[in-house]
DNA sequence: AGACGTACTTACCCACAAGTGAGTACCCAA
DNA sequence: TTGGGTACTCACTTGTGGGTAAGTACGTCT
C-alpha cells in the first residue's frame, strides 16, 4: 500500500520531521486541527479548499499512524468522527511555527499571494 | 525546463516554506552549507551520501533562484565553483532548527537509526 | 421519490520528482 | 596512455504522490 512508514534511517532531525510533515495537506491539517482544537471529517475537507477525500483520509491515516493525531469515532446514525492533535502533533505544530514566519516573511519579499478561501479562516483568529 | 518557481498562491506562511525546502536533499544542504560556510560542488556531493549529480545541480539552482545559497565562480583551470548560504538561507536554517530538535526527539522515540555514511563526514571535520 | 449529508473505499490515470548512465572539456599524476 | 579529478549537461526510465470519479450504507430533508 502506497506511502508511510519510511521510519529512517533518517540523515538527521530534520529529515525525521520531513518525512512525516511531507505530503502536499499535513502541515495544513496540523494548523486547522491545532487552531480549531478538534474537527470533524468534513469540516476538515471544508477547511481546505482543494483537497480531495482520498488525500485527506489518507494524510490523516498517516498523520495518526505517526501518532500526530488522533481519531475518534462516535458509534452513531450518521458517522461521526472527531480528530485531534495529540501532545506529539501539538510539539510538531509548535516547532513548526518559526518556519512559518520565515515563509510569511518570504512571501511579503516575492509579493506572493495567498488562497483566497483561507483568508477568511485566517482572519478569524 | 523542470521544477521550481511556484511562488504561491500558499494557504499560509509554512506553504510559502515548504515550497522551498521541498525535495529530498534541500534540508540537507541547507544544513550543510551552514556548517560548513562554504562548500564546493564535488565537496557537496560527498557530504551528501546517495545524491546524484543531477538532483544536486538541480536543487542548488533552484535554491539560488530563490535566493536560499549563492552561487561564487572562479574561472580556473580545473573549475572551482563555491556555494554559500544567503541572509535568507541563514535565516531559513534558523527557522528549521526546532524542527530538527523535534525531528530528532522523534527519532529517540521511535528509534530510528541514522544514515551512517554522514556520521563519518560530520565527525572528520 | 429523489436529493443531500455522514465518512469513507476502490479503481484508474497521469504528471513529475528522482534515479541511471553517458558525454563534455580540460588538466594532472602514475 | 590510462585513469582520475574539476563541474557540469542531456537523454531516458521509473516510482509514486496526488487527482478524478464512482460506489457504499444509512438517514433526514424536501
Amino acid at each position: 500500500m502506497a506511502t508511510s512508514a519510511r521510519r529512517g534511517p533518517y540523515f538527521c532531525g530534520i529529515d525525521a520531521a520531513m518525512d512525516v510533515v511531507a505530503g502536499k495537506w499535513k502541515a495544513l491539517i496540523l494548523w486547522e486541527l491545532h487552531h480549531y482544537g478538534t474537527r470533524r471529517f468534513a469540516e476538515l475537507r471544508r477547511g481546505l479548499p482543494g483537497v480531495s477525500e482520498k488525500m485527506l483520509i489518507q494524510h490523516l491515516r498517516e498523520m495518526e499512524e505517526d501518532g500526530l493525531v488522533h481519531r475518534e469515532v462516535y458509534r452513531e446514525v450518521p458517522p461521526k468522527v472527531e480528530y485531534s492533535l495529540t501532545e506529539h502533533g501539538v510539539s510538531l505544530n509548535a516547532a513548526l511555527a518559526p518556519l512559518g514566519k520565515w515563509g510569511t516573511e518570504r512571501m511579503r519579499r516575492i509579493g506572493a499571494e495567498k488562497v483566497s478561501v483561507d483568508v477568511a479562516a485566517t482572519a478569524r483568529r
